[in-house]
RNA sequence: GGAGAGAUGGCUGAGUGGUCGAAAGCGCUCCCCUGCUAAGGGAGUAUACCCUUAACGGGGUAUCGAGGGUUCGAAUCCCUCUCUCUCCGCCA
């Protein structure tokens, strides 16, 4: 969320930047101030009485102290009259809490200036290009190859859980391990921190990275425990610092996570969920950094600059863009997607998604260091895909078959997978 | 799953109804002393919010795992929950 002081600084700021985002309810910011400003008439009102009461508490403790009880008993009938008051302030102060926060909870972040304005993916803008994408015609879709050589297995998939829940078989199997280990061992290179963090997390983890309230309908749930299985390691890993004050020492700290992810994608049917093109569980190795805010900019380039370099040792042919600031997300101030060339769909496929969050999420964690000056400041988090695996494999798949049927394998997996050809 | 013990500031650890936002020690920061890494002395050292100030600052409120209750007053008493540890059971 946004610092409820920087809206009231910085209103019209505020509401453009929510018509930018395609939100077009942006009266909720003039809702917001006007709840923040009968909160805080409230909280001043509570205090003073507090500090009354208080006050005569203390006098009574003396003269209990010095056996003045006489006195004592005096004043304690006097008090009694203002404790309505305080209880029923409050209450009314804590129901414009958390009425306010509810307003504040539905304002985006603001875009970055170097974020094109748009509102539709046609408005985003390619950023970069690299390789050659291949356009011969007797490339086949992943899922075709897939088949033939019976690598995944979708029916029994849908058998034992459900669609979307395909089985890896085989060298298939071992290329999913391969890029996992490969991505690791990269991230690690690179200087992230391997973690293995939980599948599961709470609701005060998917609040802190922006799950919930606007996102809740992607994760599945464990209602039994109030668990929710991760969409992305992004959740735990973030949430790993939250509530805590770092040292400025400590910055930037890089991790990275491979994780299974499950998203529920509601609502998504139709030819873009063929194959590995969509899928309710997959696997992702993931990057997250927590940065001094006067690096963030910076560091979301080397993040993607990191990202990229996997896919140019991959050899598979890829586009950046800069994501327009209508489809960007309702959390990020800036974000890159990478995708990849697939030659059998003729069509580009996201591999990875590198976001700055600026103090949106930490804010939401409390998740702040200790700055120059000794003052706690928030802390800017990113994340990135580095990557994720079922369109990478798909990619793989299409770009390094033959036209004799062979699957050469990308140089850099070889040692993985102990062969050169699948 | 059953039984018991516990949760206090960066850490260790005192505190069982009143002047406790919290002793003491350690750590850390600054200053002093000392002619050279040591030792000693002094001061400071949580977080959030509100009011006030141009600013430095000042005043106030809340927080001793979380939430609720009793009381003029709660770290301290009562209730609920969470987590940690020990023992038993089960188990990859």
């Amino acid at each position: 969320m946004l610092d409820i002081n920087f809206i009231r600084e910085n209103r019209e700021l505020v509401k453009q930047a929510m018509l930018h985002k395609g939100e077009k309810n942006n009266e909720v910011v003039d809702l917001v101030i006007e709840k923040d400003e009968e909160w805080r008439g409230v909280v001043t009102r509570v205090d003073r009485l507090r500090a009354e009461s208080n006050k005569k508490a203390k006098q009574i403790g003396q003269l209990m102290g010095q056996g003045k009880k006489e006195e004592a008993q005096k004043l304690i009938r006097e008090t009694g009259d203002s404790k309505e008051t305080v209880k029923e302030l409050e209450e009314k102060m804590s129901v414009l809490a958390i009425e306010r926060d509810q307003l504040l909870y539905q304002i985006p972040n603001v875009p970055d200036e170097s974020v094109p304005v748009g509102y539709t993916e046609e408005d985003n803008e390619i950023y970069l290009s690299w390789g050659e994408p291949a356009e011969e015609e007797w490339h086949q879709p992943h899922w075709e190859i897939a088949e033939e050589k019976k690598w995944i297995d979708f029916e029994r998939g849908a058998k034992v859980t459900g669609a979307g829940f395909p089985f890896y078989i085989g060298a298939m199997a071992r290329l999913q391990r391969a890029l996992i280990n490969f991505f690791l061992n990269e991230a690690v290179e690179e200087g992230y921190q391997e973690i293995q963090a939980p599948y599961f997390v709470n609701e005060d983890s998917a609040r802190g990275t922006g799950q919930i309230p606007d996102k809740e309908d992607m994760m599945y749930t464990i209602p039994r425990d109030g668990f929710f299985a991760i969409p992305t390691a992004e959740v735990p890993v973030t949430n790993f610092h939250r509530d805590e004050i770092l040292s400025m020492n400590d910055l930037p700290i890089y991790y990275t996570a491979y994780t299974p992810c499950w998203r529920r994608e509601a609502g998504s049917y139709g030819k873009d969920v063929r194959g590995l093109n969509r899928l309710h569980q997959f696997d992702k190795v993931e990057l997250v950094k927590f940065v001094h805010p006067e690096q963030s900019d910076a560091e979301l380039e080397t993040l993607r600059e990191y990202a990229e370099s996997l896919l140019k040792k991959l050899k598979l042919p890829y586009r950046t863009l800069l994501m327009c600031t209508g489809d960007m997300g309702f959390t990020q101030t800036k974000k890159y997607d990478l995708e990849v060339w697939s030659p059998g769909q003729k069509r580009w496929l996201e591999v990875s998604s590198c976001s700055n969050f600026g103090s949106f999420q930490a804010r939401r964690m409390q998740l702040r260091f200790k700055n120059e000056k000794g003052k706690t400041e928030m802390i800017h988090t990113l994340n990135g895909s580095g990557l994720a695996l079922p369109r990478v494999v798909a990619a793989i798949v299409e770009t390094c078959q033959t036209e004799a049927g062979d699957v050469i394998v990308p140089e850099v997996l070889r040692p993985f997978m102990g062969v050169d050809k699948i």
